[in-house]
Parts: structure tokens; C-alpha cells; sequence
DNA sequence: CTGCTAGCATA
DNA sequence: GTATGCTAGCAGA
């Protein structure tokens, strides 16, 4: 039978620091509990091989049980300061060492443990208790048995029995009798063990002892008769609780990888010799099943090349090396901007050179001419058959281009390895260092600085230059050493990385080359129309409030609006102010005129601030084009992220903002092609939950929304009124978002029970989508990820929280995340596919923004037919669902008439 | 000058 | 209720 361990943390927590002598580290903070647990844990689990386990705390704060009776606990000293000091570092230290876990708002430890052995007794799993607390023997059952690791004392049933003399069943009813001074549960005065033992064996019960209380006799009986009252619950508080609401299932509670990293960190901190040296000794535990990364370079061999000669021979091995890693410094971060200032090159992991090329700091030496180097190189650059490994290739590649190089050869990225593998992680070198190699390394700010004193590359001495730069060659080469290997055995995560980052790569970075076209002057006109507007709003806002005052600033406004006008406070903000956002406003505008006026204010100043005024100061002077940089690694789902500037949030809701997407334009004689995939999560959820009725509306091209609002308000589609369409179209975006009926009433100005009727209804009409949701909270509860159609792996962690809140947040997450993560692959595809046909077919036509569900494209007129049909057609056989896809497209001479 | 909050733009 | 990035204001350097 599967074993369960389970350890009462918070009980060894005080009996480990009240144990052991006052230890301290040379730093002089004390570490005695933190030896004393991890010391525990260690013991534990090389006496008990356990197939699933958790160590359990007590939450901070009150529990149902000070509800029940205020003088639970209330008398129990403070947490003394020195142990207080080790509780973060205790968490952390059991966390790294591959222990779950948990730790639940409101509930003690006590009830964890009872539910998880519950749960796990009625799943055939046994259960081993390691606690210090009596209290718990009462769990003790035919699969359930109590350990106190401390005194290597092991209770069964008939052990439960021996000692105390009552079976674990009357355990509570003892506990009540006898009572717990040290939780200031009071009992019986002057009934003890054995007294209690006495009463339970004569009447059974401590029913029956209450029946029966008028025929104790003595001072005692008396006692018992006097304390009748609150018997009942002295029971309740000292009874565990065993049915406790949405815990992970036993079965959940596996162990986690170690993290190395962590424990040497903590293990060093608080001078722990011997473990460090067994974290570091060859012979890692056998638990851990990573295999060993390849065999660390016990010593590192960098050169800078100055010469001729030295630069031949590195150029040979480049040429005959199966893979080479390649790294380029710059002179600025701005991936259009930047020029090269030194190129490093590795073959062999430890070994690695650094080219410096642009130095010209103060005291430079004498490097070898730049384009002479880079046209020597050129050849290899640009030749495909050349494999090479980067770190975020996107950024070189366009340095490249920027010299008039075609980097070709790009077969690998550490940056998009680690997204595949995990993209809940950073991703830059020194983070992927750090978790795979172990390793620190030379930070880029170390060299440069940062912040408005940072200098270019080019000023940073070459020596310290070349140390960083050959280090970065050579660890990208290391991880991917590291990396590559993990594809082999996870087949779904290698078709992901093969077959749509890494080509997808090569796209994202055209679409960056490419740029997009932006009026500036249609711009500049409207922010002139916007600030008029502004301007006229603010004097109107300073009569109104009876002086000027800054409408942008939060505070002042609300100094005006609560204060000086007395108007009601709605909503506070997360520090406890009074909120002034859209909502409240909104409402206070029923009643009042300024809010009103600021809301306007607000949608404007956005307007200008964020787009009018800014997009045009983005347009590059070499090209005239705006171009986005697109981050392919940092959005956990898989979709892109756009920044400098953000293309994907161009206002296109209201009117006024829509006007912005006219300056979106295309040159003289093209037009702007715009392809969107119509309600693509929503045909995801009814592909991934397979529910007949929803599979139904799309076969038949319904309008999803109106078919949900027939379904939920029970008439047919043909009746169904705007209202009750909005309705359904919440309820459909709720559903990908994990709604819960409070968000859902939030977003509809409803009773929440009002719309948890309404979820109710939808649920009972579209069964398989509610089994769905629930899967996927079973699966990330499981697993800890979830994954899309295509295999894409997105984690979360937080499903394994402490903190209530966080698990749900976690669990609507992996709701959602399929959705989202299944689209953002879907387009990924879209766009290989796309650029690959362009391509072939010669097309002058363009890729130039993707925003989640939708490819823009710049289209000359020659090509505007057949883009037309075959986009469409490109986008749709991408994958096929069990729902159609359907791309919408629109032709314009700008963005706005495209759609 | 830097880091934070509040607020808001998109899918 | 999911996922982002950017701006202005503001407080503490």
C-alpha cells in the first residue's frame, strides 16, 4: 500500500527550538529550530520511504476555532523573536528540499493532517503522522498511525489504547474530560488521565458520562456537573477537523526536485558545513532523477583576440565545429541602434574568445579593424549550413543586420529553450546559468552600470570586457548542453520548440525588421484636437471644484472629491485610499457632474499621453516605420508581448480612441490586410471540453453568444433580447477567464446570486464545459501544469500556495491558460505559415504586427486578391479542431478601415 | 534618478 | 475572473 507522510510542522517548530541549545551562525542569528526541523526531515525520510508527502504549518492569525471560544490559544506566550527569525527560512529551506508544502489561511495544522488522512485512508493509501501533539492520536485508525520522529515513539490503534487507555475513537472525549491547559481548552477540574480513563471505561462514552453525571459522587462529580455547560465545546475544540473544503489530494503531494541552488544558499548562510559539503559531494541522493548535467570545465580558458593569427585559428574551428555558440556586444541595448563593439565565439564548453572590435575607452589597446573581422566573417555568418546557439538570437540578428549581415544558421536559442521548458522562469543568461549550471556569472550592470550613469560597451576595458563577453559564449553553449538533452525525452515539448518558437523566431524578428508605417501628421493633428479638448475640460473641472487642481493626480483628485465636495467613497485602493478609478467614477457620475468630466479627461490624457504624443517620437529616422520589439518569452501562455511601443493595446473600443488606428497606414500603392480568428478561445474551449451543444453552434455558424443567452434564458435565438445577449456574451469570456459568480456579478452589475443562477443555468446546458473546468483544476492540482492542444507546458506553481487566494488564483488560471496558450500557439503557426508562403511565392507582402488573434499585414495592390483568399486559407489549416476556424479579413488603406 | 502605485489600453 | 505594457504622479534617495 502507498505510504503518506505527513509532518505536523508547526509542532516540531517549537519542540526543535525549545529542545536544542541556543545555536547561531557566525552572522549570530539563530539557527536551532531550523537545524532542529531540517535535521527531523532528514531523519524521517531516510527511515520512512513515502510515496506521497507534506509538511504542514499552522496559519498565521485567528482560526474557526477562536470563533468558537475567544480564550482558545489566547493565553499561549508570543512567538519568541528567535524563532519568529527562523520561520521564513524554515519554509524555504523544507520547499527547496523538495517537501511540499502546506499551509492554509484559518485552519490549524491539526485539521490539514486529519483531512489529507482522511482522504487518503478512503483512497487505500496509508498514512504515517509525525507530530509531537498528543491531540493527534486521534486520528489513529486501521491505516493511519502516529509517530513522534523526536522520540521515535510509534503509536497503531492498540498502541493509542496501551497508552492512553481509551482506543483512539475517545481520544476527543478524553481530551474534553482532562482538558488542555497549554491551548486553554479547560476540563473537568481535578479530572485527570486517570479519573478520565475511570469515567470512559465505566460509561463508554462522554455521552453517557454526561447522562449519568448525578450519579458521580465526591468533589469531582461535582466538578463534572459544574462543567456540563461547556463539555460540549470543550469536544468541538479539541476534535479535529477531518472534512476541511479544497485541500490537494493526497496524491498530489509528491515529492518536488531539489533546488540546489536554494539549500546551498541557506546551508551556506547559516553555516550548515556538512550538508553544503553532501549538497556538493559527488554522489548526489538517489532520489534525484535529473540526469547530471555534462561535467562541469573544472577551469575556464578565455582569450581576447588581438591578432591576425589568433583570429585565423578561431575562424577555423568555427568553420568545423558541428555547433557554435555566439554572442555579440553592442553599443546599445535598442536592437536598431546598436553597433557592434566585440563578437564572442565558443566550441567547446570552458573554452571561448572574445573578439574586441569598437572599444574605444580610455587607454584602449590596438583591436582589429571592425569591418575587415566582420567581413571575414561574413561568409560564415551568413552561411546556414553553420549551426549556431544564442542567447535571445532575435537581438543579434538584428545587430547584424544593422552591419548588412544575414545571420543565417541559427539552430538553436537558450532564451526560447528555457521558455519551452519553463516559462513560468526568467529567462536572461545569468538566470539560466544560476538554475542550470549552477553558476554566477558577471552581470551586464557590474560592467556598465545602469541607470543614467551607465556607459556603452565600448567604454568598458577590454579586459573586463572580454572575461564577460567570452563567459556569456561559453555558458550558452553550456546550457544549451544543459537544455537541449531534456527535448529528447519530453517529445511535446520538443515539437514546441522545434515546430513553432524556433521558426516562429525567425518571423518575429522580419516583422520587427519590417516595421509598421505610422502618420505621424495625422497624429500630430489629432493630439492638437485631443489637448483643445483637454484644456476645455480642465477649466470646466476648476470651476467645478472651485479651484485648479492636477485632474491626473489621484491624490489631489480625491482631496477634491471626498473632501472639499463631500462626495461618498466608494471603493477604497489596495494602500487604503479612496479609489478614483473608471468604476467609481462612473457611478459617482449618476449623481454629480465633475466626475463625469473626468472620466473624459481621463480618456483622453490617455489617448495623448499614451499614443497621440508618444508613436510618433517611436517612428526610427533610418527607416521612417515604427518598429515594436515582440518578446517571445516572456508571456507564460505563449502568447507574444509587445513593448517600445506597445502595438497590441492600439485603442480600437470607443470612437475617439479607434481614430488612432488611422494613422496605422501603408505606403503609397499597398494597403493594410487585416486577418483576425473569429472567437478563437471560445472554439478552443468547445474543442478542448468536446461539449455536444457548444461543438453544435459552431458547426452550424452561429453567433456563439446569442445561441448561450437562448440556452441560459430558455427561449429560441430569435427572441433573444440585447440585454440577455450581454449577459451571455460575460458569461462566455467569465468562462475563459475561470469566472466565479462574484467577478461575474461584479461585471454585470448583479446580485451575485443572481449570477451564480445564471452560471448554474449555463452549466446545466453545457455539461461538458463544466466538467472541463474541473479538469483542468483536477490536472493542475495533479501535475502542478497545465497543457495546450499542442503540448505547450504552462506551470503553476501556485497552486501548491499556502495562501488561499493564490491556489484559486492559480486554479482560474489553469482554466484559462489552454484557452489563451492554444491560440497563442494556433497563431504562432499562422505566421510560420503565412511568411513561409510569402516567401516561396515571392510575394512583396508583409508581415507587420500580430496582436494575440490577429495578423496584420502590409499588402501592394498587385497582391491584394490573392492575399485575400489565401490568408484565410493559411490561418485555417493550420490545425484542425473539432470546431471550424474562421478568419475574418479586412483591406484598407489604414488600420482602422481594415477592420 | 529610481521604484512604486493607480489607472487604463489591448486580446 | 486570464494575459500583458505604459504613463503620470509621488516619495525617498
Amino acid at each position: 500500500m502507498p505510504l503518506l507522510l505527513l509532518v505536523d510542522g508547526s509542532s516540531y517548530l517549537y519542540r526543535a527550538y525549545h529542545a536544542l541549545p541556543d545555536l547561531r551562525n557566525p552572522a549570530g542569528e539563530p539557527t536551532g529550530a531550523l537545524y532542529g526541523v531540517l535535521n527531523m526531515l532528514r531523519r524521517l525520510e531516510s527511515d520512512h520511504k513515502a510515496d506521497y508527502k507534506a509538511v504542514v504549518f499552522d496559519a498565521k492569525g485567528k482560526t474557526f476555532r477562536d470563533d468558537w471560544y475567544p480564550e482558545y490559544k489566547a493565553h499561549r506566550p508570543a512567538m519568541p523573536d528567535d524563532l519568529r527569525a527562523q520561520i521564513e527560512p524554515i519554509h524555504a529551506a523544507i520547499a527547496a528540499a523538495g517537501w511540499p508544502v502546506l499551509c492554509v489561511d484559518g485552519v490549524e495544522a491539526d485539521d490539514v493532517i486529519g483531512t489529507l488522512a482522511t482522504k487518503a485512508a478512503t483512497d487505500g493509501i496509508d498514512t504515517l503522522i509525525s507530530t509531537g501533539d498528543k491531540d493527534l492520536t486521534q486520528l489513529v485508525g486501521p491505516h493511519v498511525r502516529w509517530y513522534n520522529t523526536m522520540s521515535e515513539e510509534m503509536l497503531d490503534t492498540a498502541g493509542v489504547e496501551a497508552k492512553f487507555g481509551v482506543p483512539p475513537s475517545l481520544i476527543v472525549d478524553y481530551l474534553a474530560l482532562v482538558g488542555d491547559t497549554v491551548d486553554g481548552v479547560p476540563g473537568v477540574a481535578k479530572c485527570g488521565p486517570k479519573t478520565a480513563v475511570k469515567w470512559l471505561t465505566q460509561y463508554g462514552s462522554l455521552d453517557a458520562i454526561v447522562a449519568n453525571a448525578d450519579k458521580i459522587s465526591g468533589v469531582v462529580g461535582q466538578n463534572l456537573r459544574d462543567h456540563l455547560g461547556f463539555l460540549p465545546l470543550g469536544k468541538k475544540l479539541v476534535t479535529v477537523v477531518c472534512d476541511l473544503p479544497d485541500l490537494p489530494a493526497p496524491t498530489a503531494l509528491t515529492a518536488r526536485a531539489r533546488d540546489r541552488d536554494t539549500l546551498r544558499e541557506l546551508y551556506t548562510r547559516y553555516n550548515f558545513r556538512t550538508w553544503t559539503r553532501e549538497l556538493d559531494s559527488d554522489a548526489p541522493p538517489a532520489s534525484e532523477e535529473a540526469a547530471a548535467p555534462p561535467a562541469a570545465p573544472s577551469e575556464v580558458r578565455y582569450e581576447t583576440v588581438f591578432s591576425w593569427a589568433a583570429f585565423d585559428a578561431w575562424l577555423k574551428k568555427i568553420e568545423t565545429a558541428p555547433l557554435t555558440a555566439l554572442d555579440t556586444e553592442t553599443t546599445s541595448l535598442d536592437s536598431f541602434a546598436a553597433r557592434i563593439v566585440g563578437i564572442s565565439l565558443s566550441v567547446t564548453p570552458g573554452e571561448a574568445c572574445y573578439i574586441p572590435l569598437a572599444h574605444n575607452g580610455p587607454g584602449v589597446a590596438e583591436q582589429l579593424p571592425r569591418d575587415e573581422v566582420l567581413a571575414k566573417l561574413k561568409p560564415w555568418l551568413e552561411n546556414a549550413e553553420r549551426q549556431k546557439v544564442l542567447q535571445n538570437a532575435k537581438y543579434d540578428q538584428h545587430v547584424f543586420a544593422n552591419h548588412a549581415i544575414a545571420l543565417a544558421g541559427i539552430a538553436h536559442d537558450t532564451m526560447l529553450q528555457s521558455y519551452v521548458i519553463e516559462s513560468d522562469k526568467g529567462h536572461d543568461l545569468g538566470q539560466l546559468c544560476s538554475r542550470h549550471l549552477g553558476l554566477a556569472t558577471i552581470a551586464y550592470e557590474d560592467l556598465c552600470g545602469k541607470g543614467a550613469k551607465q556607459i556603452g560597451f565600448d567604454q568598458v576595458d577590454i579586459e573586463r570586457a572580454a572575461t564577460y563577453a567570452a563567459e556569456d559564449a561559453d555558458v550558452t553553449l553550456r546550457v544549451h548542453e544543459v537544455l537541449h538533452p531534456q527535448f529528447a525525452k519530453e517529445p511535446g515539448l520538443s515539437r514546441i520548440y522545434h515546430e513553432i518558437e524556433l521558426p516562429a523566431r525567425q518571423v518575429i524578428w522580419q516583422m520587427e525588421r519590417t516595421g509598421i508605417l505610422i502618420d505621424g501628421d495625422t497624429l500630430a493633428r489629432q493630439s492638437h484636437e485631443i489637448g483643445q479638448k483637454i484644456m476645455a475640460l480642465e477649466a470646466q473641472a476648476y470651476e467645478l471644484a472651485g479651484q485648479p487642481f492636477n485632474l491626473a493626480s489621484p491624490k489631489q483628485l480625491g482631496e477634491i472629491l471626498f473632501g472639499k465636495l463631500g462626495l461618498p467613497v466608494k471603493k477604497k485602493t489596495a494602500s487604503g485610499g479612496a479609489s478614483t478609478d473608471e468604476e467609481v467614477l462612473s457611478e459617482l457620475a449618476l449623481d454629480y457632474p465633475l466626475p463625469k468630466l473626468l472620466l473624459e479627461h481621463r480618456s483622453l490624457a490617455k489617448l495623448k499621453g499614451t499614443y497621440t504624443d508618444k508613436l510618433p517620437r517611436m517612428i526610427n529616422p533610418d527607416t521612417g516605420r515604427v518598429h515594436t520589439h515582440f518578446s517571445q518569452a516572456s508571456v507564460v501562455t505563449g502568447r507574444l508581448a509587445s513593448s517600445e511601443p506597445n502595438l497590441q493595446n492600439i485603442p480600437v473600443r470607443t470612437d475617439e480612441g479607434r481614430k488612432i488606428r488611422t494613422a496605422f497606414v501603408a505606403p503609397e500603392g499597398s494597403s493594410i490586410v487585416s486577418a483576425d480568428y473569429s472567437q478563437i478561445e471560445l472554439r478552443i474551449m468547445a474543442h478542448l471540453s468536446g461539449d455536444a451543444r457548444l461543438l453544435d453552434a459552431f458547426a452550424h455558424g452561429e453567433d456563439v453568444h446569442r445561441a448561450t443567452a437562448a440556452e441560459i434564458f430558455g427561449v429560441t435565438p430569435l427572441e433573444v433580447g440585447p440585454d440577455q445577449r450581454r449577459v451571455a456574451k460575460s458569461i462566455n469570456f467569465g468562462l475563459i477567464y475561470g469566472m466565479s459568480a462574484f467577478g461575474l456579478a461584479r461585471q454585470l452589475g448583479l446580485e451575485r446570486s443572481a449570477a451564480q443562477t445564471y452560471i448554474d443555468r449555463y452549466f446545466a446546458r453545457y455539461p461538458g464545459v463544466a466538467r472541463y473546468m474541473e479538469e483542468a483544476r483536477a490536472t493542475v492540482r495533479e501535475h502542478g501544469y497545465v497543457e495546450t492542444v499542442f503540448g505547450r507546458r504552462l506551470w503553476l506553481p501556485e497552486i501548491r500556495s499556502s495562501n488561499g487566494n493564490r491556489r484559486q488564483a492559480a486554479e482560474r488560471a489553469a482554466i484559462n491558460a489552454p484557452m489563451q496558450g492554444t491560440a497563442a500557439d494556433l497563431i504562432k503557426l499562422a505566421m510560420i505559415a503565412v511568411q513561409g508562403w510569402l516567401e516561396q511565392t515571392a510575394r512583396q507582402s508583409k508581415l507587420v504586427l500580430q496582436v494575440h488573434d490577429e495578423l496584420v499585414l502590409e499588402v501592394p495592390d498587385a497582391e491584394l486578391v490573392e492575399i485575400r483568399t489565401q490568408l484565410p486559407r493559411l490561418m485555417t489549416q493550420v490545425a484542425q479542431l473539432k470546431v471550424p476556424l474562421v478568419v475574418e479579413v479586412g483591406v484598407g488603406p489604414n488600420w482602422e478601415a481594415a477592420h
